[in-house]
DNA sequence: CTTCGTTTTTACAGATTTTTTACATTTATT
DNA sequence: AATAAATGTAAAAAATCTGTAAAAACGAAG
């Protein structure tokens, strides 16, 4: 299991890194925020260790980025500061957990192992995470769904899409909830984005997209599954 | 959906805030115990997310108090302290979760997804959408009747124009009420627009659209159920 | 700063629903 | 029964809503 440990301060880094290997797990290191991100990108770790104050680019900012090529890549937060620690609850980071410094070797280790058993148990199982709709399965952890051995990527879009219509499956979902509980903000009367978004999943998910089994149109209010 | 987060701490009350609005959750907030009580009663949230150690009154008071009033409703219990979270258990307050801080983005999502769903399949099994008119039931969540196993689509007039005969059951309806109700404008004499409404409304759903046992014509005033 | 991929808007063609029209039928009144 | 007023309904017309290609805007990555 490869770990990238990004952290500016070398004490810190060094020691976790002796702490981790001894663990067993491989560790890769970065010294700043850029080179987090470059080392993500080349190695692909497993599990990525965040100082939040980095030079060149925050720990936030690494975070969001490393997230938007694979959103269930479990994450740990490290800092000194609460208010920061507190901050990473704000932003939609989707971190995993955090660790405050000082910290012990065996709080440090212990998280790594919760996050990782909690991270595994949904890949596991199948079960905790994703949702079925008619003959596919929807993972919105991995943004994929699947109908046997095909697989179709989703956007975080698209994903939210169809648990909104999932969540409330048979019931109709108006244009206007559909647009608050994706996009967050108000349906604006004639935009086609919406349309746009459902045209493209049904053209990928359904098996005849003219004759629409999982996603229907509902004329006059919205959608239904 | 409205969520009440009731958390003293500032900085962790204002992340949940923003999360879950970011996920389309409405959010209510509380800063002690008793204001938790208090916007529960005013605001009647749909789930509760409860700190346990809590100004004023804690998060076990509040909860014993909030089932008092409304025993299905989903609590989650937020805490630091294993102790804490153990005492829940040992309580008989009936919490649907608990989180322990320091918590992670996803975990909170994916406890409040879990915990919804949970409460939502039983809600399915228990509460049943709509009302009944003879011998059909209409859901107006799903835009539909159903006669046995027979289903009929409705459209979002056809439902509001059945509602409106339910509501005042026996008592017949004027047409301009039900233009009011229906269309939000008065009834204009000389238009024939309800009546192909009606009509379409018993070929739809009645056994012999001739001769109406639901919607009863009553001459030179309305209509009546 | 440029390029690539994604999302949103624009524009328009169909589709579907609602309203009107026109006329048949029913009901109440004389 | 004759008449006038109100209701029922098929079919045409109008209004509204949806699907989608293509252009524009946006954002991330190099």
């Amino acid at each position: 299991m490869k770990i990238l440990i990004a952290e500016d301060d070398v004490y810190i880094r060094e020691g976790l890194t002796e702490l981790l290997e001894l663990e067993g797990y491989q560790c890769l290191v970065a010294c700043d925020g850029e080179e987090a991100l470059q080392v993500y990108v080349e190695k692909k770790p497993d599990f990525v260790l965040l100082d939040i104050m980095m030079p060149k680019l925050n720990g936030y900012e690494v975070c969001k980025r490393i997230r938007h090529q694979d959103s269930s890549i479990p994450v740990i937060f490290v800092s000194a500061k609460s208010e920061e620690i507190d901050r990473v609850l704000g932003l939609e980071l989707g971190a995993d957990d955090y660790i405050m410094k000082p910290f012990g070797n065996r709080e440090v280790i212990a998280r790594i192992r919760a996050v990782t058993r909690r991270c595994m148990t949904t890949q596991d199982t199948g079960k905790v995470d994703g949702f079925d709709m008619e003959d596919i399965r929807v993972s919105p952890n991995q943004l994929r769904a699947t109908r046997g051995d095909q697989v179709f990527e989703l956007s975080l879009r698209d994903v939210n899409i169809l648990r909104c219509l999932y969540q409330q499956k048979g019931n109709v979902v108006s244009r206007d909830e559909l647009f608050n509980q994706c996009w967050g903000r108000d349906y604006m009367a004639n935009s086609r984005t919406l349309d746009q978004h459902i045209s493209k999943l049904r053209k990928l998910i359904e098996k005849d997209p003219k004759l629409p089994r999982i996603i229907r149109t509902v004329h006059g209010v919205g959608y239904r599954f």
